[in-house]
DNA sequence: ATACAATATTTGTTTATACAAATGTATAAA
DNA sequence: TTTATACATTTGTATAAACAAATATTGTAT
């Protein structure tokens, strides 16, 4: 009785896994022809979202799906291709200013449809209405 | 009009993200006591649900929850720690033979407990029947 | 047998990640 | 004004992952 709760909390958790995992493997190889990883690419996102206001690095790491710890890294890769323009900030010279550049918006418009076909792909296997209630669902998982 | 269905699906792939990454964290931090990684954690299970029986390499690999390209070395660190012996098949001299060691199953059962109720707290907190209908959702996604 | 393809695993190398410690700047207290 | 504390980001280092190429073994066709 208990063991058959606790095995189906197991295979909640191990089928949450396996989808996102799938999710994000197909999301990968939808983004290698344009050389970025699906980290960069949500964190070029987050960026182009702040419709030409500044974000501190700060800012970026609490938005990013998968906080991780080492961003400065990660948008060096992002200013190397030039995709993202870094600047100290005057106000408070701690704080860095993080921009997209044009060649950054450029690119996420090129991505955006691959993307975007790619996502409604997975997500049109759902029943119906079941978009609305699987959010739902994992919402309440990460409160 | 088809901009919203859009916008629900990038809501869904990302909240289905977040929930897979807080969970992973969550999952991550529970095991670290143990000085076991999530991935090594799940190969173990797997050795132990042969139930003495042989696994190979490639068995699993297909079991594992994130596939990746080198669980040669992921397996050589469980050896290192005395978790898994490793032998060459008899019958396949290309193929190798996995068990888990004593250590290794006294290792899991000392973990088994802490990670339940990790897992249990974290579904708990889905509304009544979620646990279902996010497994069959979910289920939905990757076929 | 011999050569060739298929299978199973391993190794080399490059890139990414985690974690802690370090750096530089601002704020507050003595 | 010095000292301490908090804040924001960066760097060092050790470990892990991705990907391709290499090795070893088996099966199959000539």
């Amino acid at each position: 009785m208990y063991l058959q709760i606790k095995m189906k909390t197991k295979e909640a958790i191990i089928t949450l896994m396996k989808a996102s995992s799938c999710v994000t493997e197909t999301l990968c190889q939808a983004l290698k022809p344009f050389g970025i990883s699906l980290q960069q690419f949500n964190v070029l996102r987050i960026l182009r979202g702040q419709k030409g206001n500044a974000a501190n690095l700060s800012t970026v790491q609490e938005r990013m799906v998968n906080k991780m710890s080492n961003t400065t890294r990660l948008i060096d890769k992002l200013i190397d291709k030039n995709f993202v323009k870094r600047s100290i900030c005057k106000e408070n010279r701690r704080k860095i200013e993080l921009f997209i550049t044009e060649k950054g918006e450029a690119l996420l418009k090129a991505i955006d449809p691959v993307v975007d076909e790619c996502q409604e792909t997975i997500i049109q296997k759902l029943e119906p209405n079941g978009k609305n209630n699987l959010v739902r669902l994992l919402k309440q998982l990460t409160k």
